[in-house]
DNA sequence: TTGCCTGTTGATATAATTTTTCAATAAGGA
DNA sequence: TCCTTATTGAAAAATTATATCAACAGGCAA
């Protein structure tokens, strides 16, 4: 799994270090979607002289690389989640902010390739996400 | 228009003040959706001395009445549209970053209902964000 | 294996954006 | 008009992300 990234990069052209497969591991091993900082935690357990900086500069470059998803939160900061985990959408609620996958990419299939077809965008990825609020926050 | 927000605001017991009525002006007269520093230009105009800080309060405030929206953008911060605008979803060319509007929310209705039947969740607001090259930037 | 070239890294500084703090101000009811 | 208190604006702080640059290390060639 990890292998296969690691011989994505070098394919493309990109060394294989020790930071870029921290990163790539702390990523792919996450059950969830993490925050740069959070993938920082997990891959200083596997390079332990890995720098945020790294971390932002190889997230970019896996999500490049189509490994890893960014995703666009609700306060403010980004996510990475790995690529093949996030083939569904989100569901965040607003007041403890869990976020939930959901499976339906292929429900917005039409919807895609309308759009394609009506402004010329050749569309890579799409992002779905729906706020509002689960089931315990609603009792608030 | 802005009156009506206004109103809204009385009703729901806010103050009715100067910053406020300029932020909601600035927004509501928006063709696009815009950053808060945009917001807080134009808002400038209609009251020359509110500040960003409040621009930003008015904001979140205004979104929290359904009046206005909040939009995740690629880069990391965040722009706001009137809310009644951005019934449409949006079309980011990941080369220029321009933002296209294109409507279809009845398309994504089933799914919604179908999700909170499953999950109990109380979808709020949804955004439906498509990632991909706008004509231009397909030539490079 | 050794050495070299150059892509990568990490620490620091910097930038950009958003939030907090708090004294002064002004909205709106009495 | 006065009083209470929500609201404001300026400055400071916090957060998040990026730029800089000398030191380092990957990987090819000899």
């Amino acid at each position: 799994m990890v292998d296969e990234v690691l011989e994505l990069l070098r394919e493309r052209g990109h060394r294989l270090t020790k930071p870029r497969e921290a990163v790539a591991r702390a990523l792919l091993e996450a059950e969830d979607w993490l925050r740069p900082e959070q993938v920082w935690e997990v891959a200083h357990h596997y390079c332990p002289s890995v720098g945020l900086v790294t971390v932002y500069r190889t997230l970019a470059l896996l999500e490049e690389l189509g490994v890893a998803r960014r995703i666009h939160l609700a306060h403010g900061c980004h996510g990475y989640a790995p690529a093949e985990m996030h083939h569904g959408h989100h569901l965040v609620c607003r007041s403890c902010n869990q976020v939930l996958e959901f499976l339906g990419t292929e429900d917005l299939a039409p919807l895609i390739a309308q759009v394609s077809r009506r402004t010329g965008f050749v569309v890579e990825e799409h992002l779905l996400e729906l706020v509002g609020r689960c089931p315990a926050c609603q009792q608030t």
